[in-house]
DNA sequence: GAGTTAATTAACATACCGGTTAAATAAATC
DNA sequence: GATTTATTTAACCGGTATGTTAATTAACTC
């Protein structure tokens, strides 16, 4: 397998049970026995699915008592989506606009949005 | 393998000659020999990462001669962004004004863009 | 400290991936 | 029709992926 990071993620979310447990992940933490839950799989397979998931950086491993739950990091998905701006406009009609809006947003707002907006 | 379309254009993705080649293909068709070229590596090998750019429904195969000539079809990669939206709002700080700038667009413009703008 | 709960590691099997070289197929050219 | 050019298929190989069960580690609980 490729060890470059983008490769890694792509490997990563190849695989649907994978993605099930990022979709799990991204409503909030858990432990590795509520993500092996709804799976007919060993508590092992997960545990390393869960591996897969944490060397492509898109799950932290925490650590409390005996459990060791499991946290989304979504970075490796901003740089792949970063990757696929670079096919965007084979397919969106309104690229165009799109493109001219997000140059619009990084010019006049270099210091992000307000917090109070969120 | 898994066999759902999502995760053969994922898997299909996660290697860097694929993404070279893809790359090449997004800037016009090529045949097998072309797009070998750059790669040290034998035809064969080249011939079957095509052969699952093509699974994955990102390459199609055309036939003049006894050349095959390759061509980039991006909408495999239209629905991997898709899904990657769902997690967009994880690490974009300005998605609330994307989005809202997004439905604009639907709301207004249901009719697809201008041809002329084109 | 014995037992329970959480999770990983070890050992193993099967299948797939990505590369190789050699042979086969397909069409053009001499 | 023999040769050249383009490409694929076949046969093979080593490494890795994904699953299993059994054993181990780690921390809490009684």
């Amino acid at each position: 397998m490729s060890t470059d990071r983008l490769s890694m993620t792509l490997q990563a979310l190849a695989d649907p049970t994978r993605r099930a447990i990022l979709a799990r992940l991204a409503t909030g933490e858990a432990t590795v026995n509520e993500l092996a839950e709804p799976f007919d799989m060993s508590l092992p397979a997960v545990s390393r699915h869960l591996k897969v998931l944490e060397r492509a950086g898109l799950v932290e491993q925490g650590r409390t008592a005996q459990f060791r739950p499991r946290k989304f990091r979504p970075e490796p998905l901003r740089d792949l989506a970063g990757w696929l701006e670079n096919y965007r406009r084979f397919w969106d009609e309104s690229f165009d606009r799109l493109d001219a809006y997000l140059k619009e947003l990084q010019k006049g707002e270099k210091h992000g949005s307000d917090p109070k907006d969120r």
